[in-house]
DNA sequence: TGATATTATTCCGATATATGGAATTTTTAT
DNA sequence: ATAAAAATTCCATATATCGGAATAATATCA
């Protein structure tokens, strides 16, 4: 029906492609003839992809079934990529310090091109729902307290970049106009730090703080999810204060890390620009 | 130097081959002469891979420099494959519900041939170091209260597998002989669960009991992990009554999924025999 | 800073491998 | 039980892959 992707692709991109289809579909599992539907190539090809991927452990396939999934071997494989050069094993002991401080839920988020992905979080007593949800999540930059921080403190072309890639993905989420965008963007510069109640779930309400690198460039947040009542005027100034110093920490230790990543891979990102 | 892999892989294999090396590789990135040669091939081949899995996503580059780390796309595309299934959703409110109920660490494991995979956790008050470590951490299944929970609970035969299999990574780690694991086996059996003082850190403790699916499988696991003086007589009763009540909230839950795993896959799992 | 060694990247022809359509087997649906 | 759909295997052909050698880019050291 559509028209082909890009043809061309070496064998290799597309079983890559073939195994990013199986990651992203059901958990359950795929049937062959949908993964090579959707990777727009025959079944014979896509059949042994699947063969090779699952021999390397990439894909498995449900017992007794047909259907294709990805394994937890590469769950497992993964989860080291998390590091993202080693600054997940850096924030660890901050988000634990800042868990217990605060007895909050807290959030720590990196850039990745037009995203914030959560690398980590320790939850607080009470569950909060965030907008990149699990660890792993994505979030558009702009769209929650840390994934604000972050665009808040980038270089003006850069910011702007961004805003234009995101407005269209901001709205489509539900969320703030470009006006809004550019106000709450304009406040949280000023501040140095972001406060929103707009939470998914009424009642709800987070702060976050971006963590700038040496070079000035705002690769990181943390944030404290947590309910809005704690968060009033009265305790949020301390809140913030502890989270900035964590940042600070935080950032101290990172010289020796290049945490500042390429540009965003469309062919991962399923974004609409 | 080391003689070639077995010859005749097909690139795709290869290529996945080399993605392997490079998230098991240096969080800080690999040279490329380096993943050539831990793959056995030449670096034209190496490099014309990389180009590609770079071009999908899977790797990146450091900025400024040639080291080739695992992209963050990557760990946000395989995060999702820590379903397993589905499971981890199912999982998730009971994990928050045991922490909020039990004001301690929580651990959700999954059995994964010989191992046991952490695939969720939620801290309690008190850093706890785990055998696992991090989510998408893994152990040998014998080792810590979940995973030796499982094992206890497996059939005889497939347990009597695995302890063999298993019995020299053990003692690799430094815990245990096959005495003292038949012993615990035997003890967990007879429980229904497990209940370790042999933390990492003195002073800590935990307990663990299996996840039972509907055809008698031990799939997974609930452990908590906390101070010994926590679990003493008085308190541990409790705590592995309520563990065990979430087990079986989790299992009933359990039905429509399949979450019995094919055979371990030898080339994610860098196990020695 | 300049010279040199190491590593990364490109090029290339021979060769092995991937490709999709068709045939066959297995599974699912009726 | 039968029919329909999906999965898997087979095959001839076209094409992409391979590693060695040449070149370019970096890192190392004086």
């Amino acid at each position: 029906m559509m028209p082909d992707q890009e043809k061309g692709l070496s064998s290799l991109r597309r079983a890559l492609a073939l195994l990013r289809i199986v990651a992203r579909g059901d958990p359950a599992g795929m049937r062959l003839k949908d993964i090579a539907s959707a990777a727009g190539c025959s079944q014979s090809t896509a059949h042994r992809a699947l063969q090779d991927l699952m021999a390397e452990g990439f894909v498995e396939q449900v017992e007794g079934g047909k259907r294709y999934r990805p394994s937890l071997d590469f769950f497992v494989l993964a989860a080291r990529a998390g590091q993202a050069g080693g600054i997940r094993d850096l924030a660890r002991p901050v988000l634990l310090r800042l868990a217990t401080t605060l007895s909050d839920t807290i959030f720590f988020l990196v850039r990745n091109g037009y995203d914030a992905v959560c690398l980590d979080r320790v939850e607080g007593p009470f569950p909060i729902r965030s907008f990149t949800g699990d660890i792993g999540g994505k979030v558009p930059l702009g769209l929650g307290q840390g994934s604000l921080a972050i665009l808040a403190h980038l270089p003006e072309a850069e910011q702007e970049e961004v805003i234009r890639f995101n407005i269209p993905r901001l709205i489509d989420r539900g969320f703030l106009d470009e006006a809004g965008l550019r106000a709450a963007i304009a406040r949280a510069r000023e501040q140095g730090w972001v406060n929103l109640n707009t939470g998914l779930i009424p009642g709800m309400a987070g702060a976050g703080v971006p963590v700038i690198d040496t070079q000035g460039r705002p690769v990181a947040a943390l944030s404290v999810g947590t309910l809005a009542e704690r968060l009033g005027p009265e305790r949020l100034p301390g809140v913030v204060r502890i989270l900035k110093t964590e940042a600070d920490n935080l950032a101290a230790g990172l010289n020796p890390f290049d945490v500042t990543l390429r540009y965003p891979l469309r062919s991962l990102s399923n974004v609409r620009p």
